[in-house]
DNA sequence: TCAAAAATATGACAAATGTCATTTTAATAA
DNA sequence: TTATTAAAATGACATTTGTCATATTTTTGA
């Protein structure tokens, strides 16, 4: 597997050859410094993988990534970055990068660097995790600290998957009317109005 | 590196288990067939990792993954699937899954595995596709293609976040009654029930 | 301008929903 | 066993919902 590198820090680049040819399955075909030079090698040798640092002097890895992805559309560019930093994050998911990792965490570059060359697109736990709020949507509920029981959480469930009353009636095998009374509990501990406001929780919050 | 496998056809279970253990990196601690065996058996091994199918029988991947995380918040789950299904997308990221492949990129298993062993996220090019629309919030089905008018349209987000018929019609300015004309329109062209179902068609389709 | 098309509105109706008070039926502990 | 609690069911009721046939109003094109 052919490999890029671009760093402005030659010694990173240097230490990444090292590691990275010493699993034996890749190959670095040259290195670079800053975003023109990315461009150009990335047109010489067309590599498998292109790792890049994300922030260098003059153009970024992130305006360097989107010239290479736009004139070569499979590219796979995988940045390398100090900090994890929302802007960045966004627009490298935007340009269509397949990765986004720290530094840092060198053990974890070369298996990255497999997943990609398999289709996979990976992201460090700290970019994951931003992904949510980014995404806006409210994290994830503890029904049982909502005091709801295995049962109403069934009802729930049902409720979302667009169920009327009879039907989770006969699912739960349970009466029309002890289902009308649990969803009427339901709703009264979440607080909400009817079935549609608790579908729409039951989406937003899982 | 210890892992529990988790699918309702033993038959990829096993294919799974001579392919991971045949890195020799890998020991599957055991496998299991539905989401009950997999929060019993995570309690009893505690395992690197956990990979899970995530639609299966009973108690789906998604919601056994949910209550493991609970319990064991570093839990690192990486969960398989058949077909990208817009709806585990985003509540695999909600609940903290450590990712997301298809089962077919059979060969892009072990690569995962030894990201997420390594804290990386991993997700498939699918999945990774769909998260910028997701973060600009533009909802994605072709509404346009299903002969959706941008009034209509409008209904349908309002329903999606619980409104009742008076709230919508004081909202876009309409009678109550030309509301529920417009919403009996649009289930009929969607082929809906009631309004439960369509909010629950918008979060699917997101 | 006028007619056709669209958007909006009405009214009537059956069905589904949510609430409540009350009862019946398990399940369980003393 | 009996008393107590929990789970499930009933019935009555007011609302909301969805459907439909039929206006009315507005927009638009010729």
């Amino acid at each position: 597997m052919n490999i890029l590198i671009i760093d402005d820090d030659s010694l990173v680049s240097m230490s990444l050859k090292t590691i990275l040819e010493a699993t034996g399955e890749i190959t670095v075909v040259d290195t670079g410094k800053n975003g023109y030079e990315a461009i150009e090698l990335y047109d010489k040798y067309n590599p498998d993988i292109l790792l890049m640092d994300i922030r260098m002097e003059g153009m970024t890895g992130l305006e360097a990534g989107a010239q290479i992805i736009q004139k070569h559309p499979d590219a796979k560019i995988l940045f390398l970055t100090t900090f994890s930093d929302d802007e960045y994050i966004i627009k490298s998911i935007h340009i269509g990068a397949k990765g986004y990792i720290l530094k840092q965490a060198f053990e974890s570059i070369a298996p990255a660097i497999n997943s990609v060359y398999n289709g996979q697109t990976v992201f460090g736990d700290e970019i994951m995790n931003r992904i949510p709020t980014l995404i806006n949507k409210q994290p994830h509920i503890n029904y049982e600290e909502l005091d709801i029981s295995e049962k109403e959480f069934d009802i729930i469930r049902l409720v979302a998957e667009g169920y009327n009353n009879k039907e989770i009636a006969s699912e739960l095998y349970l009466s029309e009317g002890t289902v009308r009374n649990y969803l009427s509990t339901i709703l009264d501990k979440l607080n909400l109005r009817d079935r549609t406001q608790l579908a729409c929780f039951y989406y937003k919050h899982i």
